[in-house]
RNA sequence: CGCGGGGUGGAGCAGUCUGGUAGCUCGUUGGGCUCAUAACCCAAAGGUCGGUGGUUCAAAUCCACCCCCCGCAACCA
């Protein structure tokens, strides 16, 4: 029987667009599933959309389209930029698939009736402009999101017994230490479910964007206990065909990001467990991917599209930077700059440099066939330390690899490309090729022979990563289609002699300084590139969320300009502080007492990080003096403190040259 | 004691689990070569591996304590 490895990405949560980090987990598992399928191992691919949810249904009543128009859309939009990509997925699941629905409703009768799901009631605070559930708040308190007051509500759900699976889930981290990687996740999970796991709702009442509850239509499942079935249902779960199910399942490994931790390791193997399913063998977090330091966020508009990168460098140059820069498992930042240092120095000059030069020697020398190696005459000791060098290559990198450390696996093979680097030049087959006597032949076949298995090998265990180049490399060697070589009969030696070139030409053409401003410039612009012009040019501007914020806010005060009489609305005062002191338990919080003429006003102002308290008793500011009050930290704020913010700096307290009466208006 | 990440030559980072000559890319300086994509090779300068203490024959690595930076969260009305 031949082995089976299955694999998969998160499903991406079509509320945002794709970006370079989706782009990062899918291009992972898409180089481990190509190196299984090199090795002749029986692999299944899985990716796909979550496309439920709350946050769907609004973004979609936002840009005035039915949820599934918007999902159909956005899923589009991730398949299209796979594909462009050339990514190897063997399957693309969609929570909205009827395939999918049958399944998850399947898993959630079988949970059911196993006694593990339950109705109950919800009892607390509930903010009804958030739709938020407040655990924290008691009755009374207002919503920490907006302020607003909160209502008691009493709702039923249905409830998964978490509680149940504690002892089992701990049993399983123990029992099986790969099931987590890396470690330190692994250990984050267990202090997690070692203090306590609480009964799980998992169906909600309050939209319906979602998949029904079976039997009790007026409930749907819980988002996540949704989405994480993908993995089982788009083999068949729950369906008439489980022969993909009962071929792939359980899973080899679920790759995801750092923030989803929780929900792959402690809810989905005891979703699992519920249903008396067999668990994935393994789970493994990446980290983030940071943009020059800081984390990419909408908020941040810091978000790096993959387009970009692919029309000026190409997919083979992200992969490669991604998997070789960025430490497997840890944070890892990508900047235009570093991504194209990297190109250059790795791809352009190393490896395909060396394809180059190693070829168009044997193309000038030998008319263009792989030379014969002397095996007695004209044989030295640094040939067979190449050899030597490239066996140990062969067999180190694929540990690695299996076990996911992309960037030691790469660093390990480009010293192979280094050592062949310096074997040329001290072997000068230059200067061997000017000579024509039968030992100066002898000695130059066995040295470009020596270089070019040497390239062979390299190309062929960086073809999980770099697909596209390694195959046109393996093409120029006369060596065939790459995609049917069998990784697991790679030996030094087994490069074919007097195998005919194919046509030589630069692989990774070196990228210049104008590369980096280009992208730049193109992420500046935001525009979609040509290529994703044709996805995304059938949306109207209002379906990108990003769009749709500025839009309504422009709505709001009619082109940013607001009439005397809305300024007059604002009442500003000058008063002095008598009062300042640090609130406690807040690092940015002082409260103050501040004088306005008529009162004494409290108020809670986020500047403890600019000033100390002693520094303003006595000091004149400008307040905001008929501000609603807000509660912070506990303690009644009336009135906010003005102040010049700097973007990523401390505040700056607005103040006068003259002096002034306390209690006076400005206006 | 909120959660997490980090502090290693000028810059950016590996190495830390499994202690044993501190490695990579870029940059700088000098030299070599000319097959190759102005590429490649050699040499040099540049590090008290955040600090202190401990374990050890031996610590960037293990242990303890401390300092500093960066995210996120809680509080910037």
């Amino acid at each position: 029987m031949t082995q089976k490895f299955y694999i998969t990405t998160p499903i991406y949560y079509v509320n945002a667009r794709p970006h370079i980090g989706t782009a990062y987990t899918t291009i992972a598992c898409d180089a481990i599933a190509r190196r299984q399928r090199m090795l002749g191992v029986d692999t299944f691919f899985l990716t796909g959309t979550d496309e439920h949810g709350q946050k769907i249904e609004r973004s979609a009543l936002a840009a005035k389209k039915s949820p599934q128009q918007l999902t159909d859309e956005v899923s589009a939009e991730f398949r299209a930029l796979w594909d462009r990509m050339g990514l190897t997925y063997d399957d693309f699941i969609r929570t909205t698939s009827d395939r999918h629905k049958r399944g998850v409703q399947a898993l959630w009768r079988k949970i059911r009736d196993n006694g593990y799901i339950y109705k109950g009631t919800y009892t607390g605070q509930y903010c009804v402009s958030d739709e938020l559930y407040v655990d924290s708040a008691k009755p009374g308190d207002p919503c920490p999101q907006c302020g607003r007051p909160t209502e008691t509500v009493h709702e039923e759900n249905y409830f998964f017994k978490l509680s149940a699976f504690q002892d089992s889930l701990l049993d399983l981290y123990e029992s099986q230490p790969d099931f987590i990687r890396p470690e330190t996740r692994r250990n984050e999970v267990i202090s997690f479910v070692r203090s306590g796991l609480r009964d799980l709702s998992v169906s909600r009442s309050t939209f319906s964007w979602g998949i029904p509850v079976p039997d009790d239509p007026k409930h749907v499942i819980y988002v996540w206990m949704d989405a994480l079935s993908n993995y089982i249902t788009a083999l068949g779960y729950g369906s008439d065909d489980t022969r993909l199910y009962e071929k792939f399942w359980p899973a080899d490994v679920h790759m995801i990001g750092k923030e989803i931790v929780r929900f792959h390791c402690v809810y989905w193997p005891a979703f699992l467990m519920a249903a008396g399913l067999p668990l994935p063998k393994g789970i493994v977090a990446h980290g983030w991917l940071l943009f020059e330091e800081n984390k990419m966020s909408k908020s941040r508009g810091n978000i790096v599209r993959a387009e970009t990168i692919l029309d000026v460098v190409g997919t083979d140059a992200l992969r490669y930077f991604l998997l070789r820069e960025i430490v497997f498992g840890q944070d890892g930042s990508f900047s235009f700059d570093a991504l194209v240092q990297r190109y250059n120095a790795d791809l352009a000059n190393g490896l395909g440099n060396l394809a180059s030069r190693t070829l168009s020697m044997i193309q000038r020398y030998f008319h263009g066939e792989v030379p014969y190696p002397s095996p007695t005459a004209a044989h030295r000791a640094t040939d067979d330390a190449i050899a030597d060098a490239a066996r140990k290559v062969i067999s180190e990198c694929s540990a690695l690899f299996d076990q996911y450390q992309f960037s030691r696996a790469l660093e390990l093979a480009w010293g192979l490309v280094a050592a062949v680097d310096k074997y040329i030049v001290e072997n000068e087959p230059w200067a061997l090729g000017e000579k024509t006597d039968e030992e100066s032949r002898s000695r130059l076949a066995t040295v470009l022979y020596t270089s070019a298995e040497a390239l062979r090998i390299v190309t062929v265990l960086a073809h999980p990563v770099i697909p596209d180049a390694t195959a046109k490399i393996f093409a120029q060697m006369g060596l065939g289609d790459i995609r049917k070589f069998d990784l697991s009969k790679l030996r030094w030696g087994h490069l074919s002699l007097g195998t005919k070139l194919g046509a030589i030409e630069p692989v990774f053409p070196r990228a210049d300084k104008s590369a980096v401003e280009r992208m730049q410039k193109m992420e500046e612009q935001g525009r979609p590139t040509a290529a994703a012009t044709a996805t995304i040019a059938t949306q109207p501007p209002e379906l990108k969320p990003d769009a749709a914020k500025p839009a309504t806010q422009a709505a709001a005060i009619s082109d940013g300009k607001i009439s005397i009489d809305d300024f007059a609305k604002i009442e500003l005062r000058v008063g002095q502080v008598k009062v300042a002191e640090k609130v406690k338990g807040a690092d940015k919080l002082l409260r103050l007492e501040v004088d306005i003429g008529t009162e004494i006003r409290q108020l809670v102002a986020g500047i403890a990080e600019a000033y100390s308290p002693e520094t303003l008793i006595g000091r004149k500011v400008v307040i905001v003096a008929n501000l609603a009050p807000r509660k912070l930290r506990g303690l009644e704020s009336n009135g906010m403190i003005v102040a010049a913010s700097i973007e990523g700096g401390k505040p700056v307290l607005a103040s006068f040259l003259e002096d002034v009466p306390i209690g006076a208006r400005l206006k």
